[in-house]
RNA sequence: GGAGGCGUCGCCUAGCCUGGUUUAUGGCGCCCGCCUGCUAAGCGGGUUGAGGGCUCAAACCCUCUCGCGGGUUCAAAUCCCGCCGCCUCCGCCA
């Protein structure tokens, strides 16, 4: 949601922002007018209700005729209110509908365009020179590490099981991930993974990708496709101290992702999957530091590029292709090897004040209180294995250990296929 | 799943039965000031949040806010209904 001050005060920097992203440009006018009706309205009623209130404290201390007459005054007066109220009622939901329309404003720099027109910041280390290329899952069933076939056995397309060093692998990246994030200062949090409507509502993932997250009914509760959701929701209704920098938090979870309307794509391994696990990084700062903080973000996610040694590049993705709540986002795609293209393995969004307005999360400054920003990044998925396996494969099949990783499975330097 | 209790401005708490002079009481904490070699104590004041009006901005004014949502009434923290959350006990399961 954006602020309505801004829509009120700076109408064509939220233009400007809506056409980059290719989404409506006439809801700004809509909302100019709907903000109209509502303090308009809201005016009218709250000046009957203070006439109300005036009279309603003359009543306990007149008697006779006078009472009579304030009574009967009060009477109509009381109609009027409930009337002026309820057509307040209604202008402000008007309002709040159209509000949770437009997409957050794009940061200055963002490329214009869609999908395509992202920018790349800069390609960081070689892509590996292969004798053969296996893909993914041939040296993960090598390696006795990934059963899909399993996986659809018993949950069906797009789940799989991690077995022995692949089980190992995936703890070893999430530990790896999660104790990079302890060193830089973010609070290793286990969040729950079900939550309640109104925070997913207030995260923004049930707009234009509702279809994307599963929902548990007879609970009414749903699951989540990031801890993004719960430790955004953490906050909720809360008024900060950010006195002492941005609130950090590293979130361990599971991730579920229904993966609607991707038919077809990216069908065969764990490229992409109903279920995988994630460390994932929050912030709560100043919207100030926001921008600052989106780089830290980055640099840590590059941080674990480096450490687990793979090649990839860094990019800024364009306007239309940014979600709804994020303003700047940056993806890091690694080198897959077996298809000769980019990867997406981390996502960092800066999302501004959209996600923290919607849930309430303000902070307490000297002249009262004003709504934080929120960003998040990722910091290694179950993914990860894919770009690891491939990248690092030799002619035999096994796989070379980055010794980051090495300290989490075992000290191996090598994993090496099952023969028998 | 069953029974009972509770939800008040950061924390604790009064008010609810018996609706209106309540601008929601008092304490703790916190902030400002006074006093005092310093500190503590003492004294005085301030201290929920949201929205709107006026304004360059503030001061100021208004409305809403006693878990949430309805209802009754001229008038609701107070009466009625529904929901949510927490606690205790019982049952069931791990």
């Amino acid at each position: 949601m954006l602020d309505p001050q801004l829509i009120r005060e700076d109408p064509d920097r939220v233009r400007a922002s809506q056409r980059a992203r290719g989404e409506s440009v006439d809801i700004v006018d809509q909302l100019l007018a709907a903000d109209e009706a509502r303090r308009s309205s809201l005016t009218e009623f709250e000046r009957l209700r203070a006439e109300q209130k005036a009279i309603g404290k003359q009543i306990p201390r007149a008697t006779g005729d006078e009472k009579q007459t304030l009574l009967s005054r009060a009477k109509e007066i009381s109609a009027q209110v409930k009337a002026a109220e309820a057509a307040a009622a209604e202008a402000q939901q008007r309002f709040d509908e159209l509000a949770l329309i437009p997409s957050n404003v794009v940061v200055d720099g963002v490329p214009p365009g869609g999908e395509d027109d992202y920018v790349v910041l800069r390609e960081v280390g070689d892509k590996p020179e292969l004798p053969t290329v296996r893909d993914h899952l041939e040296l993960g069933e090598g390696l006795r590490a990934i059963d899909t076939e399993r996986g659809a056995k018993v949950s069906g397309a797009r789940f799989y099981f991690l077995t022995g060093v692949g089980a190992q692998l995936e703890l070893a990246i999430l530990n790896l991930a999660i104790d990079t994030a302890i060193g830089a200062g973010f609070v290793p949090t286990i969040p729950p993974t079900m939550v309640r409507p109104e925070i997913m509502r207030g995260t923004g993932f049930l707009g234009a990708h509702a279809d994307e997250v599963y929902r548990v009914e007879a609970d009414d509760l749903y699951l989540v496709g990031t801890s993004e959701v719960p430790l955004a929701g953490y906050h909720s209704d809360e008024i900060l101290d950010l006195s002492g920098g941005p609130l950090r938090y590293a979130g361990w979870s599971a991730c579920y992702r229904r993966e609607a309307g991707s038919y077809g794509k990216d069908t065969r391994g764990i490229i992409r999957v109903h279920q995988f696990h994630k460390v994932e990084m929050f912030s709560y700062c100043r919207e100030a530091d926001a921008a600052d903080e989106h780089e830290r973000l980055l640099a840590l996610e590059e941080q674990m590029m480096a450490a687990v040694e793979l090649p990839y590049r860094v990019i800024d993705t364009a306007a239309g292709d940014l979600g709804s709540s994020a303003a700047r986002k940056f993806d890091i795609e690694a080198w897959l090897p077996s298809q000769a293209r980019w990867l997406e393995l981390t996502s960092t969004s800066n999302c501004t004040t959209f996600q923290a307005r919607r849930l309430g999360v303000r902070e307490r400054t000297e002249h009262g209180t004003r709504t934080v920003a929120t960003l998040n990044g990722t910091l290694g998925t179950t993914r990860w294995i894919v770009a690891i396996l491939e990248n690092h494969q030799l002619a035999d099949g096994s796989v070379h250990v980055p010794a980051a990783l090495r300290p989490y499975l075992g000290g191996r330097e090598l994993l090496k296929p099952v023969t028998a």
